[in-house]
DNA sequence: TCATAATATAACTATATAATTATATGGTCA
DNA sequence: TGACCATATAATTATATAGTTATATTATGA
């Protein structure tokens, strides 16, 4: 692997860094949102929302539709829940070590 | 998904999000390396890549075994590498659309 | 066309963190 | 014990970025 492919998947991680943008792709998991309803669902300011959003989107992690003065938003990558679904997996297990360790 | 659950999987992605993190799993990839071997495959300082290793640790991704006055770390997680794979697969598969727009 | 609603962008501030330099810790062997 | 080697930690600096406030853009409907 190169040092420009390690960038760009270094890159890639760190757009999913953010608690904030998970939320996002967590609250679209059932369908595509106005940014109006992802301020309602998660309680940030709408400029927030929608930079996360242009960042996402930037990353191809969500998709952009415009209908009237509305933008819906989507996933565009469904594989990041096979991502998270993964780090769970590996925390869980690193809690279990953890746990074993005191018995 | 609680914020919390968030918060820890957001921190994962950060821990890998570094391009000199994912250039040291990489070259653990193939077995154990002293910090020494570390530092000089990948050029960065000494104090840096102990201090990488150390998040890297923290996370449970490596492992570190001392013999001597020397330290041999490891992959603790090997998933990931399957992690890796996929944001690649997905970098590929967005190059493919972004270039299709052009034919 | 004007007022309004939804979204996007710009400028700014505060915080997190990667890298460097200097120093400390811990182990080995004479 | 004392010199040396490998690694770890501390303090510092520079940069990246999340969030806020204010403003711009774009679309709708009276």
């Amino acid at each position: 692997m190169s040092e420009q492919q390690l960038d760009v998947v270094a890159q890639r991680f760190r757009v999913l860094s953010d608690p904030m943008r998970l939320k996002i792709l967590h609250n679209l998991r059932d369908g595509e949102l106005t940014v109006g309803s992802l301020v309602n669902a998660t309680g940030a300011s709408q400029p927030n929302i929608s930079k996360h959003l242009s960042i996402l989107r930037g990353a191809g992690l969500v998709n952009r539709r415009q209908d009237g003065n509305m933008a819906y938003f989507s996933i565009g990558a469904p594989f990041v829940f096979q991502l998270c679904d993964i780090v769970c997996e590996g925390i869980r297990k690193e809690f279990e070590q953890k746990q074993s360790t005191f018995r």
